[in-house]
DNA sequence: ACTTAACTATTAAATAACTTAACCAAAAGG
DNA sequence: CCTTTTGGTTAAGTTATTTAATAGTTAAGT
């Protein structure tokens, strides 16, 4: 039962959204590119592909799900990495239709890596921030994350 | 003079944007992946290009800096939505080598049903928040915005 | 004026990132 | 068995990106 006072700050919430957001990402994806492509020859979407599958999502069904592509292109995405050495493929004996991927030593370093020197800047650049602004920003993204969540779809 | 404490919430808050902040921004854009694509036969690059010209980016080399990207890449992007209709290109009168870029009637009208269209859809992911939630959002992503701009870059 | 340097944009060639359609193999369910 | 569903790959085509090369415009220095 919404007020039209909370409709209204609702509507600001999603315009502050869309001149916040695509920015701030564009800015994280721009030193992302610059670190990855530079120092370590691979692309933003294949570090992207590294990081989901270090947090778990260990199946290319699982990618495509997480990043909400088709499965083909995360088949190739994958090939990529597998070529470069970084990312291995194992079929999973319970049921042989799966394949299990897996970061290779080389792979997780390298993502580790990017991830040190991704984390310098960031701390540089959140470096003026109050305990109160960080401790507001880890609420904010923690309702975000769980409102777009799947579970709460429709 | 930061303390070991709020070191620590530095360290958290990085931890917590890269758990939060790519799923979140996936979901959005798969969202607009679907309007976009299946409904007004453009991609959801195209979509931001058109998205950052209203927003007063109107040349090539604007619109590479806020993307983060080449400007030949701005170039041929544009290139496919001159084709489609929805911008145009005017040389600027005092200065010849400025390409100015300017949206469609049909452009505009496009990238407003779009966004009516994704507005309706994270109206109802965000309508279970509270005000106080709301309120937070659009105080952090201020925060994470501005900290992020180039102005504040060494 | 002339030249050079700096800037804006495009084109070309190459690679990577996506799509849909078609396919193969394995599993599940009659 | 046979059929359907599921996970993954392959194929063909478009879009998105990069770097290098090019053309035109403006500004700066002689």
């Amino acid at each position: 039962m919404p007020t039209r006072a909370s409709d209204e700050l609702l509507k600001q919430t999603i315009d502050r959204f869309w001149e916040s957001f695509p920015p701030t990402w564009n800015h994280i994806r721009t030193n992302v590119r610059g670190i990855a492509v530079e120092k370590f020859g691979i692309t933003v979407d294949q570090f992207h592909i590294l990081r989901n599958i270090r947090k778990g999502h260990d199946s290319v069904s699982e990618l495509a799900e997480a990043k909400g592509i088709s499965r083909p292109a995360i088949s190739q995405a994958v090939e990529l990495l597998v070529g470069k050495g970084l990312v291995t493929r194992r079929q999973n004996a319970e049921d042989r239709r799966f394949v299990q991927l897996e970061l290779t030593d080389e792979g997780s370093e390298l993502l580790s890596a990017i991830f040190r020197e991704n984390r310098i800047w960031m701390e540089q650049k959140l470096s003026s921030l109050t305990s109160e602004q960080m401790t507001q920003i880890i609420a904010a993204l923690d309702v975000l994350k769980s409102a777009f969540d799947d579970r709460n779809s429709d």
